[in-house]
DNA sequence: AATCGTTATAAAAGCGGTTTCATATCAGAT
DNA sequence: ATCTGATATGAAACCGCTTTTATAACGATT
């Protein structure tokens, strides 16, 4: 059985197309009993309008593009999870562009939304340039998240890094920590770096501190384990440790554990992200970034684009805040 | 600017629309210049074809629905970023559905999904009614994943569970438990089923075996934590603990680092899964899904079935491989 | 010289909706 | 009795592309 159109519909029913139309958008004048008859034959025809006429026919396709450079990421799944959901509820649908951080495959991916002509798009990107951005936006609304481009008529959502990286240092001094390490992401990343700006900031200016109590990761958990063993080999006296993301807290955290030194007794260790499984043994304590609610308003913020209601072009930026768990302070 | 159309080209190109379309698709017979001459008008106009009208007019819309239950839930990302790949690397975008286990919106997606006329659809649902979707498969194509349904023909891809199950629990024999207990999973769910089939099967008819030495969870950390605890009350001599999934194997060692009891020398923990991130301290031994080939092969298969090519009508099942880390056997 | 298969192109008919415009009815106002 | 505005409906154009059908030119066959 092939899929019913609005003309099967209109015949069964005995009215014109135009007037299914109307029914399926309930818009326009219609008869009461008219409607019930186009109602019933769509019933009994299981019809099921065409999107693709539809957006076709001037309406929009009711997809937005979600671009992001790793779904392994758990970072990015939650806000996937937020974008499907604000998406879902206002009848959007939402299409995957996992880009692994190619430039070449983003082209590609922002070709193919516009060719769908999706009715608006969400990026997090590290690489991304903002000549071919504004080029877009004139046809499709997009809103940044994760790596704001603070100096272009853009929307943009993420944390503050620098007060929550200042945040889990201060944690730590709190806790007792003298001496402490700071595990930075990529260089190029406007966050992680950022993050490495708060660390300065909250200890920067401490008598102990040297720029060798910083190193380096690309976000990864090996990275974490490889700059743990590094700091711990140029400052065996270290007691605390901020890593840029969790992975790389983790990371830190397997280290320890092979040297045999204890957390958080001997050193406490702080990540940050908060991603939403709290996995290690003992559990991480971390700043939280607000992930979900940044997907969330992502959403909101395209889909006022979408409909062509205001939204201010600028920076969204929400507070990290403290997760205070096992890594930085004894239970009981 | 207005994206041009293809009737916008064939003016510049002083050719017509049938021409031009020609070219597009590079079929039919187009001579040399007039090849030249619509490619130029192209590239002046940055022609970018309309992919909504085309797939009005008959081609597919090179769009695959990806339905999974929880995307928050690290399998998923793994299986959906196999789909991306293949998806992409054939020109198929994918169409994100977080059913969030709910069957009403397991509906409304796959109304939307056929709808949008995407071209497949793979599944991944402890709900879903067989009923409906062969209903569905008249039309468009579809794959199951983790959740096979034998009895119907239609392809499922799954990880052998039971002989993964048995594997795990053999392991922990072989390093010298003498008291196993098993985390089992949603009742429901088959995965669950097969896995405590197979722990039963490896060691249902040891002299130790009782039916007490099972406790039951959602496949969530808090439900390892808890099923851990209730394991240990019931038997102090617990010395081996089988998880259903990573997810309880994690809570079951939270709970252990909790009560003081040293993993892998008192109590040794193995789960399943094998999730790419590998987060615990200590790392977690665990049975391995190929996550990342069942989503390909899913993807693979789905395309052989766009495409009108045979692909024979089963369960295809993966064999899940031992992966020993640290919470079976203490390291050096 | 008549016939035929290739090659090259255009005109037009869809695909399944939306929307504009025209037409018709009917109740109330004048 | 006529006019007017609200209510109802249909015919047809249109969205941008694909595809079928028609037409024409050309070299090769017979």
């Amino acid at each position: 059985m092939a899929l019913a159109t609005i003309r099967d519909v209109s015949k069964l029913a005995g009215v014109s197309v135009a007037t299914v139309s109307r029914v399926l958008n309930r818009k326009g004048y219609v008869g009461e009993k008219t409607e019930q008859n186009v109602l019933a034959a769509m019933k009994a025809l299981k019809f099921r309008p065409d999107h693709t006429a539809r957006s076709l026919a001037g309406k929009g396709s009711s997809t937005v593009g979600l671009m992001i450079p790793d779904i392994l990421n758990p970072f990015f799944p939650e806000v996937a999870r937020a974008i499907e959901d604000v998406a879902s509820a206002s009848g959007f649908n939402v299409m995957l562009c996992n880009t692994v951080g190619s430039m070449d495959k983003e082209r590609r991916y922002l070709d193919m939304l516009a060719s769908k002509r999706v009715d608006g798009i969400i990026i997090a990107s590290y690489t991304i340039q903002p000549e071919r951005l504004l080029d877009f936006m004139d046809d499709i609304p997009v809103v940044l998240i994760d790596n704001p481009l603070p100096d272009y008529p853009l929307i943009s959502i993420a944390c503050n890094n620098r007060d929550g990286a200042a945040l889990a240092v201060r944690h730590l001094l709190e806790e007792g920590c003298v001496k402490i390490g700071h595990i930075r992401g990529p260089l190029q990343v406007t966050a992680a770096h950022e993050r490495s700006l708060g660390y300065e900031e909250a200890c920067g200016s401490a008598p102990w501190f040297v720029p060798s109590l910083i190193a380096q990761g690309n976000f990864h958990i090996e990275d974490g384990q490889r700059a743990m063993l590094e700091l711990i080999e140029r400052h065996p006296d270290l007691d605390g440790v901020f890593a840029g993301n969790d992975l790389m807290a983790i990371g830190a955290l397997q280290a320890l554990y092979k040297l045999g030194i204890q957390v958080p007794e001997q050193v406490k260790v702080i990540g940050f992200d908060g991603v939403a499984l709290n996995m290690s043994v003992p559990a991480l304590t971390t700043v939280a970034q607000p992930i979900y609610s940044i997907g969330a308003l992502a959403m909101e913020l395209l889909l006022r684009l979408i409909r062509g209601e205001s939204a201010e072009r600028k920076v969204y930026e929400l507070d990290a805040k403290l997760l205070i768990r096992e890594t930085t302070r004894k239970l009981r």
